[in-house]
RNA sequence: CGGGGUGUAGCGCAGUUGGCAGCGCGUCUGGUUUGGGACCAGAAGGUCGGAGGUUCGAAUCCUCUCACCCCGACCA
């Protein structure tokens, strides 16, 4: 006899690779994180760096196979590409530059430098460009599933946030803003199909394009308190929206006639609290300044005191690659004077307003002395500006831009992401086409992108409960938990033994726990992993002729004669 | 990169004033058990993250360093 073989839809406990942990993983403080450790599924090698053990792998692999089975529908074609990447490719982009320290570097024996792919914009433009000539060869979407590599500030929370791992990207060709928008359509329904079919609610808002510039940009969000995004949601007109693209309107200013301006004594008043209740006036009708450098320039932002400056949109009013808060020696340097710098008067600094200031009259704003503040300064009475635009953070509180109702904020985790980037990269690589009039046009690009692995931590983080996971069926590592108690009784073993071959003949995919274990541990371990059914036998339900079935997602079992159990459980999984 | 924290057995942790390296869980052996993490007896398991220093003597004190976690910055 040589090794025993295994069929791929089932298992002996007793045989699986990974251990079940009973006390909790001091390092994890998502449930998710502490979920997949707990029930052996991976194993951190590095920060951000994970070994995804059989349990994993196999509910992986469903995600996979979902996301491709929706991917093909939409017609898009697989590819697979490279994760060693020239860095010539990201200097052409110009990326390589707004990727930063996330990109991971690395140079062959050489001495050429490459970048481990963080994503496969610039691949893959190249390879259609060099695929493509006429508008005849267009449209087309490719996408792949591959490994990912970024060199994240910050891993956490388990498979949430990690440094390698696996992404659905696919990336869309089109002649013209027509063909994009309906292939970005398909793309979305895609992605609705994809979520449902994981079992995993998931909610459309619009987003930033960050990085990778574009135009239209949306996010699919699983909500939850551990996300790392704020969505600000109107519950009246449905829209919602990632904070960091977010517009509102904020209501709390004055809307007075201008008065006479006038400059008083604040001693000491440096903060917009203090100087507020100083004059006991509110916060809204200040006016702050916020310094920061934006590629080696120092700003000066005016925004009215009780609002905050969104860093995305700023970054983005001003087309800054690198954007970051200035520091008291840059800003005394220009002859401001941090705690009173007042936008009235100043010269020799570019001036970017919120769009906040125009909606006020006689706000309170900095003298630019020490100890001074000036009274009733009014826009564009007072002060020139380079820029006047919304540069100011969404809050719950404000009103909706589209319908006015008040705007809430919930948290999510990023889980999907589709935009229509254009020509940005198209352009930049000499990815071209010719049409009808034999003119060249730069390709017209979307693209998509799923993380596999954050999915499923997403499923993990919305459906457990304290005992353990609650998969959805579709993705569950297994289908059937085979639960023999008393492995000393023969009886029980013959006919788990039983089910076990039956079950498995009949294609489902059973985790069977031979282990002679008690039951208590059987019980426990089987709510740890979370397999949508579990059929327990014992002597007690045996005498009756009869097994126990339970879902997972119930608290009791229901008695099943032996005869009808097979069909029973089919029915439960539907 | 800034702030905070933790590194001691596979996991969770204790270790006082510097004086024999500990506990619980798990593991192994034998026995008794068995419907929600059983019990008894016995056993194995440690470069105390690493380097250097102080000291008769360092897990403990000092210096440096590395790793990991959390908050922030950052995040296609």
């Amino acid at each position: 006899m040589g090794t025993p073989g295994r069929n791929l839809n089932n298992m002996r406990i007793s045989q699986l690779f990974g251990k079940r942990l009973r006390e909790i993983p001091a390092e994890a403080d998502t449930d998710s994180h502490r979920l997949l450790l707990r029930a052996g599924m991976i194993s951190q090698l590095a920060a951000g760096v994970y070994s995804y053990m059989p349990l994993a792998l196999r509910s992986l692999r469903k995600i996979e196979n979902i996301v491709r089975d929706e991917m093909n529908k939409t017609g898009a074609q697989e590819v697979l590409m490279p994760t060693l990447q020239p860095i010539e490719l990201w200097q052409k982009s110009g990326r390589d530059l707004a990727m930063g320290q996330t990109l991971f570097h690395l140079a062959d024996r050489k001495d050429r430098n490459l970048v481990l792919g963080p994503t496969h914009e610039e691949v893959v433009t190249d390879l259609a460009g060099r695929n493509v000539q006429s508008y005849r060869d267009l449209p087309f979407t490719l996408y792949q599933i591959q490994t990912k590599m970024r060199d994240e500030p910050r891993p956490r929370g388990g498979l949430i946030r990690v440094r390698e791992f696996t992404m659905k990207d696919a990336y869309s060709f089109d002649a013209d803003e027509a063909g994009l928008d309906v292939t970005y359509k398909k793309m979305v329904q895609a992605y609705k199909n994809i979520y449902r079919r994981c079992g995993l609610p998931a909610m459309i808002i619009e987003a930033d394009s960050g990085a990778i510039g574009g135009k239209d940009s949306q996010e699919f969000m699983a909500v939850t308190d551990i996300g790392e995004d704020e969505i600000i949601i109107c519950d009246a007109c449905g829209l919602g929206a990632n904070v960091e693209k977010a517009v509102s309107v904020k209501a709390g200013a004055e809307n007075g006639p201008p008065m006479d301006i006038e400059e008083i004594e604040t001693p000491g008043k440096e903060s917009i609290d203090d100087l507020a209740v100083f004059l006991k006036v509110k916060t809204a009708q200040t006016l702050k300044a916020v310094f920061y450098t934006a590629d080696g320039d120092l700003i000066f932002t005016v925004i009215r005191g009780d609002l905050e400056v969104n860093e995305i949109k700023l970054k983005k009013v001003l087309h800054a690659v690198d954007l970051r808060l200035a520091t008291d020696q840059e800003v005394k340097a220009k002859g401001i004077v941090p705690g009173s710098a007042s936008p009235v008067g100043m010269l020799g600094v570019r001036v970017i307003a919120d769009i906040s200031v125009t909606s006020g009259t006689n706000f309170v704003a900095g003298a630019n002395k020490q100890g001074r503040h000036l009274k009733n300064v009014n826009y564009p009475r007072d002060f020139k500006t380079e820029i006047v635009a919304d540069i100011s953070k969404a809050k719950a509180g404000d009103a909706c831009a589209v319908c006015g109702s008040a705007l809430r904020t919930v948290r999510g985790m990023e889980i999907g992401h589709v935009f229509k980037l254009g020509t940005s990269i198209s352009d930049k690589l000499g990815a071209c086409f010719v049409d009808e009039n034999g003119a060249s046009h730069p390709i017209i690009m979307g693209c998509y992108g799923i993380g596999i692995g954050r999915l499923m931590a997403a499923v993990i983080e919305l459906n457990h409960d304290d005992k353990g996971i609650i998969w959805p069926p579709a993705i569950a590592p297994y289908q059937v938990y085979l639960c023999p108690l008393y492995m000393d009784n023969a009886e029980v073993v013959k006919q788990a033994d039983g089910l076990y071959e039956t079950l498995t003949g009949m294609g489902i995919e059973v985790l069977y726990d031979d282990r002679a274990e008690s039951p208590g541990v059987k019980f426990n371990d089987a709510d740890l992993l979370g397999i949508p059914v579990r059929i327990t036998v014992s002597p007690r339900s045996l005498e009756k002729g009869s097994v126990e079935v339970k879902l997972r997602s119930e608290k009791k079992p229901e008695l099943v004669a032996l005869g009808d159990a097979i069909g029973r459980v089919k029915t439960l999984l539907g």
